[in-house]
RNA sequence: GCGCGAUUAGCUCAGUUGGUAGAGCAACCCGUUUACACCGGGAAGGUCGUAGGUUCGAGUCCUACAUCGCGCACCA
C-alpha cells in the first residue's frame, strides 16, 4: 500500500499493548488528574463548577477483581466528562486497610506458616499486616492505573495514614461528648475462631437441618435446637393471653428436676412469645440469644454466662465443663434421655444460623462490654436528608432500601478484638467497667476509684470508612473541603447501600452538617459470562488485567458500560469484550482512511457544503443527546450510542459515501468532504473519550490539529 | 412472613414521559475490488412469564398469580 502522508502506525492493526502504558504515563506527566494544574493551565479556573468523586478504597491487601474494574470504569468516565466540561473536576484515590478482611487474609498466611496471631505481640503482628499491606498496595495502585483512572494521586489517601487515624479518634471523642457513644453491656455477635465481635454486615444466614428437641421441663415441655445452652435456664416464659397456662402467674416459683439436678424456675408472662410456635412456652437464655436479653432487661432478669469465649462450656455446665458444645450436644441429649426428659425429637428442622461472613463458624450471641454507637438521632438526620431531595439515588428503588435500613437501625458495636485497625482512644475501669474517651491518653482513675486500663480494641473499619468523604479531602482542614464537599457522586456496589452510603451520609451530617454527595449511584455485580457469581471455589474469576492483556483497556471498560443499567448485574463473556476491541480497530481504520484521503501538509478546513452541513448538524443533535444521557447517569446509553454513531453512521454511510467524492473532479465538493470527516473524527474521538481513553488519546496525538491539547482536556463538544 | 428486583430473539441484556419491538454475542448464506477479514453484504430469528383491567392504542400504567434472584425478620 502506498501511503505516504499517514503515521505508519496506522498502517498496522490498533495494539493497546504498546500503547496504553505509554499513554497513561503522559496523562499523569502532565498533572492534568489535578485540578489545581488544570487551574493553573487554563483548562478550568477557580470559578468554576466544582465536580467530586470520593473513590470508594480498594482493598490495599491485594489485587482489582472485576467488580473494581466497573467501578474504576464508571468513575473514571463521570470523570473525564467533567473535566472535558470544564468544570473544576476531582477523583480522589484511597486505599482502605480493611480491618477486619485484611486481618483474615493475613491469619491465613500465617496458620499456613504455622503461626498464630493469639501467640503474637499485638505491636508485632500490627508491623507484620502494616508491611504487608504497604507492599501489597501498589499492586493495587498500579491496577487502577492500567485500568486509565485519571484520579489525583497526588491527594491519594491511605485509611491508616497517621492524620486520619487522628481525626478518627477525635470523632470518637466528639462523639463521647455528645453522648453519641456509650459502653455497654449488650448482646455482641461473637465470632469464636476469630475472636472478635462482629456487626450485624459482618454476619450472614446460613439455613441448616438440624434435631429439634423437646424437653420435659418441670410440668412444661419446651422445645430446642440448642440443648447446650439450657443448663442455666431458671426462668419459663409465656404469653400473658395464653390460655392453656393462665394458671401460672407471673413470679411464681416452681421446683422441677433439671439436667444436673433440682433446679427452681420463675414463670414470666411475657407477649414476645409466640404461642403458635412449639409448645408456647420457653425457658430463655440471656447471655447468649438477643431475643432472650431482651426479655431478661424488661423484667430485670439475671444473666448468666454458659458459653465462654472459645466456645467452651463454663462450670455452670457441671459434668460437662470445658467441654466445646459441638461435642456436647450429644451427650447432653444422652443425659436427658437417661433422665426421662427427652420427649421427643424432631429430626428435620429446617432454621436459619447466623455465621461469620468470613469463616462460616457459627455466631454465637455473648453479652459483651463494647462500645456502641447510638443511631436514632443520627439516622434520623439522615432520613431528613434524603426526604428533602438532598441525596438522589440511581437507580430509584435504592432509596426505598436506604429508607428502610434508616428508619429499624439497632444501635452500632463499633468495637472490634483485632489489631488491624485504628485503636480506640478509651480507658476501661478495672472495676466498675465505666469507659472514658481519652485521646492525650492521660487519666488513671475512675470516679469510683478503680484504675483505668487502656481498652485495647479497634475500631470497625466502617467507623472509618464512614467519615471517607470528608477525611480524603482532608478534613478537619477545611482547605478542599470548602470546594469539594458535599461531593457530587458516590458511585459504588450496590451491596454497600447498608454497609456504607448510611455511614457515610451520618457521618458527614453530624461532622459538617452537609450531605456527603448528591447523587448514589450504584453498580450491580459483574458476574461470569452464565450469569453466575464469581468466586474461588467455582473457579470462574476473571481477572481484569488478564483481560487487559488480551483485548486492551478500552475494550474491557466499553464492554463493562454499554447496555448495563445501574443496580443490575452483568455477565462479563470475553466474546463481549472482544468485540469491542475489534471496534477500537475499527477506529483506528476509520483514522487510516480519513488521513489518507485528506493531504496532510497546508490543509485549510472549509465552510461546508449544504448536504455536509447537514451531515454535522445531525451528528450534533445526536451529541446533545449523548450529552443529556451523561448528566444523567446514562452511561450504558451514551456509550452505545456514540458506538453506533461510529460504526454504523461514520463508517458505514459516511466514509462511503465519501469515496467517490474524493477521488472525484469537484474540487470544491471534496474540501467539504475532507473538512466533515477531519471534524466528525475529532467529534467522535471527545465523545468516545470518557469510555475508551487510551485509543482515542493516540488517534488524537497522530492527527494534524494546530495548537493541540491532550484531548483528555479538550472541550466536550456542545 | 415482609420488602425489592427480574421474567423481551439461541445467550446476555437495552427499550427515558404508553404510539406499529432493539443491540451485542452466537448461528446461517455470500463476498477477500484500493480504511478495516479485528471486515463487508444479505437473510433469519420474539403471541415482550400467565390471566385480567385502564386506554383510540400497553413491553411500557393498574390488579392478581407463577417462576427465579436478592435483602430483611423470625426460628425459644
Amino acid at each position: 500500500m502506498n501511503e505516504p502522508n499517514i503515521d505508519p502506525k496506522l498502517l498496522k492493526p490498533y495494539n493497546p499493548k504498546e500503547t496504553e502504558d505509554r499513554i497513561y504515563k503522559i496523562w499523569e506527566e502532565s498533572g492534568f488528574f489535578n485540578p489545581d494544574v488544570c487551574i493553573e493551565k487554563g483548562v478550568t479556573d477557580e470559578k468554576a463548577k466544582p465536580f467530586t468523586i470520593v473513590m470508594p478504597p480498594p482493598n490495599a491487601n491485594g489485587r482489582l477483581h472485576a467488580g473494581h474494574a466497573l467501578f474504576v470504569t464508571l468513575e473514571d468516565i463521570m470523570t473525564r466528562y467533567h473535566r472535558m466540561k470544564g468544570d473544576r473536576t476531582l477523583w480522589v484515590p484511597g486505599a482502605d486497610h480493611a480491618g477486619f478482611e485484611t486481618q483474615i487474609v493475613y491469619e491465613r498466611k500465617l496458620e499456613k506458616e504455622g503461626r498464630s496471631r493469639f501467640d503474637m505481640k499485638p505491636e508485632d503482628l500490627y508491623k507484620e499486616i502494616y508491611d504487608f499491606t504497604i507492599a501489597n498496595k501498589e499492586f493495587m495502585e498500579n491496577d487502577v492505573r492500567r485500568l486509565g483512572a485519571s484520579c489525583d494521586w497526588s491527594r491519594e489517601k491511605f485509611t491508616l495514614d497517621p492524620e486520619i487515624v487522628k481525626t478518627v479518634q477525635q470523632t470518637f471523642d466528639k462523639m463521647f461528648k455528645d453522648g453519641l457513644v456509650y459502653r455497654g453491656d449488650r448482646i455482641v455477635n461473637w465470632c469464636a475462631k476469630h475472636q472478635t465481635s462482629l456487626s450485624e454486615v459482618e454476619t450472614e444466614f446460613e439455613e441448616r437441618t438440624e434435631p429439634y428437641y423437646y424437653l420435659q421441663y418441670g410440668p412444661f415441655v419446651i422445645s430446642t435446637s440448642r440443648p447446650e445452652t439450657k443448663f442455666g435456664d431458671k426462668y419459663v416464659v409465656m404469653n400473658t393471653k395464653d390460655e392453656r397456662y393462665k394458671e401460672y402467674k407471673h413470679g411464681q416459683k416452681i421446683e422441677l428436676e433439671w439436667i444436673n439436678g433440682p433446679i427452681t424456675t420463675t414463670v414470666i408472662k411475657d407477649d414476645s412469645v409466640d404461642m403458635e410456635f412449639g409448645t408456647g412456652i420457653m425457658t430463655i437464655t440471656p447471655w447468649h440469644s438477643q431475643v432472650d436479653f431482651e426479655i431478661a432487661e424488661r423484667h430485670n432478669l439475671d444473666k448468666e454466662q454458659i458459653i465462654d469465649w472459645k466456645g467452651k462450656l463454663l462450670p455452670i455446665a457441671g459434668d460437662f465443663v470445658g467441654i466445646h458444645i459441638s461435642k456436647a450436644r450429644p451427650m447432653i441429649i444422652e443425659k436427658l434421655k437417661e433422665k426421662g426428659l427427652l420427649v421427643k425429637i424432631d429430626e428435620a428442622y429446617k432454621h436459619s444460623v447466623k455465621t461469620c461472613f468470613k469463616c462460616n463458624t457459627i455466631i454465637e450471641p455473648q453479652i459483651k462490654d463494647q462500645w456502641f454507637v447510638k443511631m436514632r438521632p443520627l439516622a434520623d438526620r439522615a432520613l431528613d436528608a434524603v426526604d428533602s431531595g438532598k441525596i438522589k439515588f440511581y437507580p430509584e428503588n435504592y432509596e426505598k432500601i436506604f429508607r428502610y435500613w434508616m428508619t429499624n437501625t439497632i444501635d452500632w458495636n463499633i468495637s472490634r478484638q483485632i489489631v488491624w485497625g485504628i485503636p480506640i482512644p478509651a480507658k476501661i475501669c478495672n472495676i466498675c467497667k465505666k469507659g472514658y474517651s481519652d485521646l492525650k491518653d492521660e487519666l488513671v482513675k475512675c470516679e469510683c476509684g478503680g484504675e483505668l486500663h487502656k481498652d485495647t480494641d479497634t475500631f470497625d473499619t466502617w467507623f472509618s470508612s464512614g467519615q471517607w468523604t470528608l477525611l480524603s479531602l482532608g478534613y478537619p482542614d477545611t482547605k478542599d473541603l470548602d470546594i469539594y464537599h458535599p461531593t457530587n457522586v458516590m458511585e459504588t456496589g450496590r451491596d454497600l447501600i447498608f454497609k456504607w452510603i448510611p455511614r457515610m451520609v451520618i457521618f458527614a451530617l453530624y461532622l459538617r452538617d452537609e450531605v456527603a454527595f448528591h447523587n448514589v449511584y450504584l453498580h450491580g455485580l459483574v458476574n461470569d459470562e452464565k450469569g453466575e457469581k464469581m468466586s474461588k471455589s467455582k473457579g470462574n474469576v476473571v481477572n481484569p488485567i488478564d483481560l487487559i492483556d488480551t483485548f486492551g483497556s478500552d475494550a474491557l471498560r466499553i464492554a463493562l458500560v454499554v447496555g448495563n443499567t445501574p443496580g443490575m448485574d452483568l455477565a462479563l463473556s470475553r466474546d463481549r469484550i472482544k468485540g469491542y476491541k475489534n471496534f477500537a480497530n475499527k477506529l483506528w481504520n476509520i483514522t487510516r482512511f480519513v488521513m489518507s484521503s485528506v493531504p496532510n501538509d497546508n490543509f485549510k478546513k472549509s465552510e461546508l457544503n449544504e448536504s455536509d452541513k447537514k451531515i454535522i448538524d445531525e451528528f450534533n443533535i445526536i451529541i446533545k443527546d449523548i450529552t443529556l444521557d451523561m448528566e444523567n447517569f446514562r452511561f450504558y446509553m451514551a456509550s452505545e450510542k456514540i458506538y453506533h454513531y461510529i460504526w454504523d453512521t461514520f463508517a458505514s454511510i459516511i466514509i462511503e459515501e465519501s469515496k467517490p467524492i474524493i477521488s472525484g473532479g469537484d474540487e470544491k465538493s471534496k474540501i467539504s468532504r475532507q473538512t466533515l470527516l477531519i471534524e466528525i473524527l475529532e467529534k467522535s474521538l471527545k465523545v468516545l473519550h470518557p469510555f475508551m481513553p487510551f485509543v482515542t488519546e493516540e488517534i488524537w496525538s497522530i492527527l494534524p490539529i494546530e495548537n493541540k491539547k491532550l484531548l483528555m482536556v479538550e472541550k466536550w463538544p456542545e
